[in-house]
RNA sequence: GGGCUAGUAGCUCAGUUGGCUAGAGCGCACCCCUGAUAAGGGUGAGGUCGGAGGUUCGAGCCCUCCCUGGCCCA
């Protein structure tokens, strides 16, 4: 056969034809995509098409406008739009109104370093306390603004549907405005409260801290033991029933010899047995359980045990401090334990927060000598004074030793808390702070925070995955009163006031005045204005809460304090600051966060909204895992292990990404390597070549519509129920649902791999390949070929709608070529909604046996290639049908097995005829029994003769 | 140290209330097609189910301990 000759059939075949590419080009076009959309300004209109809709109410939790986006957004920020565009494609009015976290330490520490760096500190320390906040507060809210920026345009890259036109940031007025409505009412309800109280402190950045801005490091530290010499030699003797020539000693246990100035106390448990103990000569007190570890881990030669009592026989003796002119008494603590240390808990009321709860009970003073820069103030011995706690840790265990209170001592490393920004260690330090009670009941609730907390997440919360909800009550059950006061500049000011004795004015009502002012000028006007400015709009004498001083006050006489709010507290009002501020609904549908807001967000908005409305903010918590490296291992930039956002989108487009992100297992840790792009842009354009395969054999086809009555589609209700176009409407259909469903239930993944399985098994390997002999050599317009291309039109149809949330570009563009008699921006698959996509007839019921049949054909045609028989179109294969029912499909079989004919018997095995000596249509290629010569000399099977005319 | 969570083929994951020779996709190997062509199709080889005990007729699934990660806390 001539070349020629060849060529002119190719000529005669319908050969697919289509503008949309194999090669996306993804950087390029999505760009284009992204210009599109915003001319015809889609969030706008989708929002407006569902103006009536029913809601599904969406929070976005306020990622931090400090650096770049990460791995972590990445994969947070597609999830949230994947639910967003699924919840509106399924009919809801979803509103995506994207947030920052603008206020904070970690803002304010970058901004100073920069200030440090360029020197000018120095100008600034030269200026008055109001001026100097107001300088370093506008250098933050100008880095704030620009890393907003920054990550808005990087999150618009990633095809996220939001309106990022009108932001939510915690820096604007009307948001501070509305943090300050939700204080009030706390303060209304006496949840809030301020005490002396021990705290981690940052002396670095001489700032409480909260729990959520600490990170552990090891750290090396020096374990003493220290004896504590009794003030009652009698009183001893007497409880251990003994004489005494000497008076004993109490032995404590400490890793932070620094606090030892502030030792008020020293704890035992009244259930443990306590020992008097001859250890090298001295006499000491322990418990008993613990002699034998303490002694030989000092190396003491020699230990005797003179006698032994009740710890509760204890408790009421008194002892001398070894360097301070104090004595102080032997208390009672159920935190005492015999895991380490001696039985005997050093305890200093104004370093710990056990320590805090006993001296509390027992009336010890809250004393801290220990002042904000991290020196010790007048109050400690001489040799000690003004000396900083890391060189005073050496200097008493030195001092101890050589007045011969120093038992034992030794370096050792541990898990220390060190501060997040600076990376310095932080101590426990007693300062005046606002707190919000968690154990206190409000003046609305006889029920306290806590315990409405654990009410809302055991019996309104929805946790996905489920163990959120085990994971978040072990929080709530544990958690300690909420330290909501930071003394930094750059946040919102805590509104209180203070008079020349140094009493404190804040009260519900002041709150609210000072929220009027902050509303219209920001929360800058608590450092430009004055008091008698501040509070304006407040009466002291027609506020009932107002303390007595404050009635008849000339407010000018106040000075402003300057804590500035936890800034946990302002990203935990947005439920009221933007939820209900813009009225965008509440009680919220969701939050989705990464799993670290169990003990963030997710908690510091449960909080404050039980206590203003009595409900939680969020009805459903979804949570995801971290992005970790490939080995598993959390990524670091010290390591070298992180991935660089940019760089994804670079090198394989927002789709892709996306495609990825969809694929992960989000619940646990996820992990992420460059390779795994890679794969996913494989599998991308796996999708994405079947859409081309479907879109390029209906480019000569017209479908029926209201629009257009002439078009080309033929009756789907009249299809044969054996036929492969109805199957493929039947997995079509089954798809459908099933993706519709894994999206209602967030699990992408599965949808993900619903869709793709689809598209690789279902459509490229079998549908596709059975009706492309169709499509390119029956004629054009012949019914069998209009039918498949009428189902073919609705699979591009279905296919680009389910895959709109995941591939935004690459689903408009494959729904525009589908449409594409119309105008650029009058079809946009983002303005659809998912079809509900019915089978119009019942399939034959023999299918998964046709199925079956077609697994052993193609095993038999692999073995048949032993004979030479390699290319499918040189076999026939011989079926077994024993009862008719595969007859019943014999209309597609051929083209479903890939061969050029079957044959049925009633019994025996499969097997494969050679049909290499046969007749081959020159045009189909096929061996069909109706291959004749022709007028032209040319071998044509009777239906390409007629397709030719 | 504590709470929560994970560890199944080279990689990413499925494996219902414990029950036949542990599945899928990717990758890999071999082959076919050249009228989806920087495409498409077929077949196949890969697993001590983190480790060690235990319960059971029977365990990847249940219990105990240990190892290695992750998040949160101390």
């Amino acid at each position: 056969m001539p070349e020629t000759t060849k060529t002119n059939y190719k000529k005669t075949l319908n050969l697919p034809k289509t503008d949309f590419p194999m090669r996306a080009n993804l950087t390029q076009n999505e760009s284009k995509s992204l210009k599109r959309w915003h001319k015809m300004k889609l969030y706008e209109q989708v929002q407006a098409n569902r103006q009536d809709a029913e809601p599904f109410v969406f929070h976005d939790g306020p990622p931090y406008a400090n650096g770049l986006m990460h791995t972590g957004h990445l994969l947070n920020k597609v999830l949230k739009d994947l639910v967003v565009r699924t919840r509106i494609m399924s009919g809801k009015r979803c509103d995506y109104v994207p947030g920052w976290d603008c206020h904070g330490l970690p803002i304010e520490h970058m901004v100073m370093a920069g200030l440090v760096e360029s020197g000018k500190i120095k100008k600034l320390n030269d200026l008055s306390e109001d001026h100097r906040r107001m300088a370093i507060r506008r250098e933050c809210a100008k880095s704030a603004a620009k890393f907003q920026k920054l990550q808005t345009e990087q999150m618009k890259r990633l095809l996220t549907l939001a309106d990022y036109e009108h932001p939510y940031l915690t820096m604007t007025p009307d948001y501070e405005k509305a943090v300050l409505e939700v204080f009030a009412e706390l303060v209304e309800q006496d949840l809030v409260y301020r005490d002396l109280k021990p705290v981690h402190w940052s002396i670095a950045n001489e700032t409480a801290l909260a729990e959520a801005e600490l990170e552990y490091e090891d750290k090396e530290d020096t374990s003493v033991y220290v004896d504590f010499e009794f003030a009652d030699r009698e009183k001893v003797a007497k409880v251990f029933g003994v004489e005494l020539d000497q008076t004993p000693s109490l032995m404590i246990w400490t890793t932070t010899p620094w606090t030892l100035p502030a030792n008020l106390a020293i704890a035992v448990h009244e259930r443990f047995r306590y020992s008097l103990v001859k250890v090298d000569g001295n006499l000491t007190v322990l418990a008993s359980d613990l002699v034998e570890a303490v002694t030989s881990k000092a190396n003491a030669d020699s230990v005797e045990k003179i006698a032994e009592t009740g710890g509760r026989d204890l408790i009421g003796l008194q002892y001398q401090h070894p360097f301070c002119d104090r004595v102080s008494p032997v208390v009672q603590a159920d935190y005492v334990t015999l895991e380490d240390g001696t039985g005997l808990v050093h305890t200093a009321p104004g370093h710990g927060s056990d320590d805090y709860q006993t001296g509390l009970r027992e009336g010890l003073d809250i004393y801290c000598p220990v002042q904000g820069d991290g020196t010790y103030d007048d109050t400690v011995p001489q040799w000690i004074k003004g000396m900083s706690i890391w060189d005073a840790n050496q200097k008493i265990t030195e001092h101890l030793r050589s007045s011969g209170h120093l038992f034992y001592d030794h370096k050792f490393t541990h898990s220390y808390p060190h501060d997040w920004r600076s990376k310095t260690p932080v101590i426990f330090r007693a300062t005046e702070q606002w707190f919000i009670g968690v154990d206190r009941s409000g003046s609305k609730s006889n029920k306290s925070l806590r315990d409405m907390a654990i009410n809302a997440a055991e019996n309104e919360i929805k946790f996905i995955p489920q163990w959120g909800q085990k994971r978040m009550l072990g929080m709530l059950e544990s958690r300690p009163d909420w330290c909501i006061s930071r003394q930094r500049s750059w946040g919102l000011p805590i509104p209180a006031f203070i008079n020349e004795d140094g009493e404190v004015l804040l009260t519900a009502q002041s709150v609210l005045a000072v929220a009027k002012v902050i509303g219209e000028k920001g929360s800058d006007a608590w450092f430009t204005e004055e008091p008698a400015t501040l509070l304006a709009d407040y009466d002291a004498a027609n506020d009932p809460k107002a303390p007595d001083w404050a009635r008849n006050l000339n407010y000018s006489q106040l000075k402003k304090a300057y804590d500035i709010f936890d800034v946990w507290f302002e990203s935990g009002s947005s439920w009221n600051a933007v939820m209900r501020q813009r009225e965008l609904g509440f009680p919220i549908d969701l939050y989705l966060e990464g799993s670290d807001q169990h003990r963030g967000w997710f908690q510091t908005s449960l909080l404050p909204s039980l206590g203003v409305t009595g409900h939680s903010p969020f009805k459903t918590v979804v949570t995801h895992g971290f992005t970790v490296d490939k080995d598993g291992k959390k990524m670091s930039k010290s390591v070298g292990n992180t991935i660089d956002v940019e760089d994804l989108l670079k090198a394989h487009g927002a789709d892709v990404c996306r495609w990825w992100v969809s694929s992960a297992a989000y619940e646990n840790d996820i992990k992420m390597d460059v390779a795994f792009f890679d794969q996913a842009g494989e599998s991308y354009r796996k999708v994405r070549n079947t859409l081309r395969f479907l879109l390029s054999n209906i480019n000569d086809f017209q479908p029926t519509t209201a629009e257009c009555s002439d078009g080309m589609c033929e009756d789907l209700q009249a299809i044969s129920p054996s036929s492969i176009d109805a199957y493929i409407l039947g997995e079509a259909e089954k798809l459908q649902r099933q993706v519709l469903e894994y999206y209602e239930t967030y699990e992408f993944r599965k949808a993900h791999i619903a869709i793709y399985d689809f598209c690789n098994d279902t459509l490229s390997a079998f549908y596709c390949a059975a009706v492309k002999d169709r499509l390119y050599c029956d004629r054009a317009d012949s019914a069998r070929r209009r039918q498949t291309q009428t189902v073919m039109w609705d699979l591009v149809d279905l296919l680009s709608r389910l895959l709109a949330p995941i591939l935004p570009h690459s689903a408009d563009e494959a729904f525009k070529c589908l449409h594409k008699s119309q105008a650029d921006d009058e079809s946009c698959v983002h303005l659809e909604q998912f079809l509900d996509f019915k089978m119009p007839i019942q399939l034959d019921e023999a299918w998964a046996s046709v199925l079956e049949v077609r697994e052993k054909a193609l095993k038999a045609l692999e073995e048949a290639k032993a004979r030479g028989i390699d290319n499918p179109l040189d076999a026939e294969i011989v079926l077994v049908d024993s009862d008719g029912t595969l007859k019943r499909f014999v209309a597609d079989l051929a083209d479903m097995l890939g061969v050029s004919r079957i044959k049925f018997v009633e019994t025996g095995e499969i097997s494969v005829n050679d049909l290499r000596q046969e007749a081959k249509c020159d045009r189909c290629w096929q061996a069909v029994v109706d291959v004749k010569q022709r007028a032209d000399s040319a071998a044509l099977c009777d239906r390409c003769a007629e397709a030719i005319g």
